[in-house]
DNA sequence: TGTTTTGTATCAGTAAATGTTACAAACAAG
DNA sequence: CTTGTTTGTAACATTTACTGATACAAAACA
């Protein structure tokens, strides 16, 4: 099953906001520039909110903003927010217990999985949004 | 994110292996422990078999042996056998190129797509599957 | 009071992994 | 050489998660 593109999107939106500093962006806006269905946007900012890492208004000249400076987001926690599983998954049936190695290796992949997750996260948190911005206003992608 | 769980049966399947021996293995009964379908053991089969990690035979008395001692084999060539993609997607739909943010973000993704798999590799190289089969008779599932 | 926008439910569409059946090709054993 | 076994692979059904779309209530503002 796939990856999901949720991650990628959250960065695309939070640059949104990043860009438009104090005025409050549009769900329909943030959809165009992503290209994709404006509930598809707000699920995500919904995420994110839980998080803390934007606030909305409702109402006529509602939108969102970023709730913390560039600076104080690092890609971490975006991954956190919107993120829902594990790099890879385990076993979809139980391997069978009668076997010496389908009884002990789910707890191993687990292990596993664990330590690379932790290499992600340490990856990530290395860069902020403030990484990201610049990466984009330079046109090279380039970051950190 | 990626939700498949080849990288984990992959390395069921190799365990299994490295546990005969000199003795082929039939893919009915890695299928067995695993708890799935032979084909869906012989599928992965035939990519650990490019990949050079094992050896299979057709035919009565047939089966497949590993094609390196386990020492020889690391993780990250598990996962390159069989991994499809990576740990993120990017935008389905291309995003507006009318929209700075737009324009430039998907270099930025990439180039942060390919920083979090090289942290992974980093990671999977550092483990061979003797340290798999150590921690499966452990009974721990405590790698390294 | 009326309009705008978020928040959310619901369902349809899409894509990928997994499970299953079927069968040809290779091989060993008798 | 014939028979039986096992891999390799194609084809299709099933499952599951993500994505897209419509609809509408709740909130907020003018």
């Amino acid at each position: 099953m796939a990856s999901n593109s949720q991650f990628a999107v959250a960065i695309h939106i939070l640059a949104m906001l990043a860009k438009n500093g104090d005025q409050k962006v549009k769900s329909e806006c943030i959809a165009e520039s992503v290209n994709t269905n404006a509930v598809v946007i707000r699920r995500l900012l919904c995420s994110l909110q839980e998080a803390d890492l934007v606030v909305s208004q409702k109402g006529a000249s509602g939108g969102t903003l970023l709730a913390k400076k560039v600076e104080e987001i690092n890609l971490n926690d975006v991954y956190q927010a919107v993120s829902t599983g594990e790099v890879f998954s385990l076993h979809r049936q139980k391997p069978s217990q009668d076997c010496p190695v389908g009884k002990n290796i789910e707890s191993v992949l687990c292990h596993l999985q664990k330590n690379i997750d932790r290499a992600i996260e340490e990856q990530l948190v290395r860069y902020t949004l403030a990484d990201v911005i610049r990466a984009i206003e330079s046109g090279k992608g380039k970051l950190g």
